[in-house]
RNA sequence: GGCCCUGUAGCUCAACGGCAGAGCAGUUGACUCUUAAUCAAUUGGUUGGGGGUUCGAAUCCCUCCAGGGUCACCA
């Protein structure tokens, strides 16, 4: 079915298009001849004016090109805002500079939200305002169905308020494109997200590590304890997962004699979505020979620290209602002290899982049947993350959820793992890497005894990885990093879906 | 998946058992330096879908859909 005007306002726009074409316009041409930016044209202005002690500085035709964002129609005159990405400007439409025919079309056909492009000198108003005194002016596209209108006035501090507002948080994520069209502090929030990744290439970089690429489409999956997407190559007549971290392909790298890789790219999880969790999400992970857990940390700390630094200018963000400071060096604590410190529970005075669910649900912890102890120490910490505004190391961890990571000198029950958490949220996770591909081998067969086939812990045995290990794999650490949530913590927004501009949302029947 | 909240004009919202409204946008008219332009008139609705209660439902009940919050799940 072609699409049909639903409202008033898209019927009159119908309408407008016919009579573009019935004056043998192009409401859609293809060629544009702009000469200036916004900007550009705007900072022509002022430097002609700088230079020139004329009342009304001259300067030369320029053309340029926008969105119409407000428009104003004063019997022979005609006002309009046009924006591009670079700002906005006043077009100055003098119904004696472009001709009754053309002030005619512009009264009956233009729109806010057309594209347009106009051409003429730029000057001032005389209310002080830059424009474009335009002699021409031209559609580049016409826009058919209305975008919510947004009016703005600029108060005597600079600042602007505006009226009017397109805020449905459903609808926003539906028709992004509206919502950036119509909302510059969403653009800004993705301009941040742009630098945030750019940043963390450049110290990557600069520290020596490589960025790679490898496969999202796996035959088996692994690196993390979660549940895959499933797909299927039909010429191949294989089923494929979708990756659901890149940890095992690194790693390979490292055999291959990469000493520092990195790779920035999505993870697909087919779980819950939340605030906090989207089914594809962007993951930064590193891994760097000759290196262990304490090394990972040091460089993390001053990875999130410098990005911090570029995109935002300062190490010091405001999150949430609270200011969290980057600099390191971070709190560094072990799961156990923190756990005692918060909860006042040693777990290692509980090593099975049986007394330990016991004393959790002495304390109103909710505890699931069967869960392994290790898992039980995992919900101990999920009850104190959101306390852990400031950025932590929480460090060393049970060695049954921590397949890829050496076991601690002091204590065999634990590995060399930390997360580290910033504002209540898990931001990364990293280890001491296991090399060792004897004992890989019996980790995976351990997991396998410990969870059932249904258990997002039970991991297919990548045989593969461990043949690579096999060849010899230098020590190393690895550290994972959630992209999306560092750029919530940037851009001081409470739900992965406003850092992403496609969120995950249910079809709608329309 | 459980519980709570929300869904009314293109956008933002009101009406909460008794004629479905406002501002902005739109349309018509006036206005050759406006800028949230102004002034006058005016169009626009299966109140998310379906069912029920009632003389009468946007409003109360049931159900479905979508979204948000929270809990569960989730390295």
């Amino acid at each position: 079915m072609p699409w049909e005007p639903s409202n008033n306002v898209e019927r009159d726009r119908m309408d407008k298009l016919q009579f573009l074409l019935d004056h043998n316009i192009d409401p859609y041409p293809k060629r544009v001849e702009r000469t200036h930016s916004v900007q550009q044209a705007i900072d022509l202005f002022e430097v002609a004016e700088a230079d020139s002690s004329d009342e009304e500085p001259q300067t030369e035709t320029v053309t340029v090109a926008g969105r119409i964002v407000r428009q104003n129609l004063k019997g022979k005159v005609y006002f309009a805002h046009i924006a591009d990405e670079t700002g906005r400007v006043q077009l100055f439409v003098r119904i004696n500079s472009v001709g009754e025919e053309t002030f005619e079309i512009i009264k009956d056909a233009f729109d806010m939200g057309d594209f347009v492009q106009a051409s003429g000198p730029m000057m001032r108003t005389r209310a002080g305002e830059i424009s474009v005194n335009v002699q021409e002016i031209k559609m580049l596209a016409k826009s058919l169905s209305p975008l919510p209108v947004i009016k703005e006035r600029v108060l005597e501090d600079g600042t602007s308020e505006r009226y009017g507002e397109f805020s449905d948080v459903e609808e926003r994520y539906r028709q992004r494109y509206a919502d950036l069209a119509v909302n510059p502090d969403v653009r800004e929030v993705f301009r941040t997200r742009a630098r945030t990744i750019r940043a963390i290439q450049n110290f990557l970089d600069s520290e020596g590590f490589l960025e790679v690429e490898t496969p999202i489409l796996q035959p088996i999956y692994g690196g993390a304890a979660a549940r895959p997407f499933t797909t299927h190559h039909n010429q191949l007549k294989q089923d494929l997962f979708l990756r659901i971290s890149f940890e095992l392909y690194l790693k390979r790298l490292l055999v291959g004699g990469f000493d520092g890789v990195y790779e920035i790219g999505r993870d697909f999880r087919n779980e819950g979505v939340s605030f906090k969790h989207n089914p594809e999400f962007t993951m930064l992970e590193y891994y760097w020979a000759y290196r262990d857990y304490n090394d990972m940390m040091d460089l993390t700390e001053r990875l999130v620290a410098d990005v911090a630094q570029r995109v935002m200018g300062s190490t010091t963000v405001a999150f949430n209602g609270n200011v969290v400071n980057l600099n390191p060096p971070w709190r560094r604590i072990t799961m156990r002290d923190l756990i005692k410190q918060e909860l006042e529970i040693d777990y290692m005075e509980y090593p099975t899982a049986d007394s330990l669910a016991a004393v959790m649900k002495d304390e109103r912890l909710p505890v699931k049947p069967d869960t392994p102890w290790g898992k039980l120490v995992e919900e101990l910490l999920g009850a104190v993350e959101n306390r852990l505004i400031q950025p932590t190391f929480v460090m060393d961890y049970p060695v049954d959820i921590s397949p890829f990571a050496k076991r601690t000198d002091s204590d065999p029950t634990h590995v060399e793992r930390f997360e580290f958490y910033i504002s209540g949220m898990e931001m990364g996770n990293a280890f001491t890497e296991l090399n060792n591909p004897l004992q890989q081998e019996e980790r995976f067969l351990e997991m396998g005894r410990l969870y059932s086939e249904e258990d997002d812990d039970a991991a297919p045995i990548d045989e593969d990885y461990l043949r690579a290990m096999r060849y010899g794999m230098p020590p190393c650490g690895g550290v994972g990093i959630g992209v999306d949530r560092l750029v919530m913590l940037f851009t001081d927004r409470t739900s992965i879906r406003e850092v992403l501009l496609f969120p995950h949302l249910r079809v709608k029947d329309e």
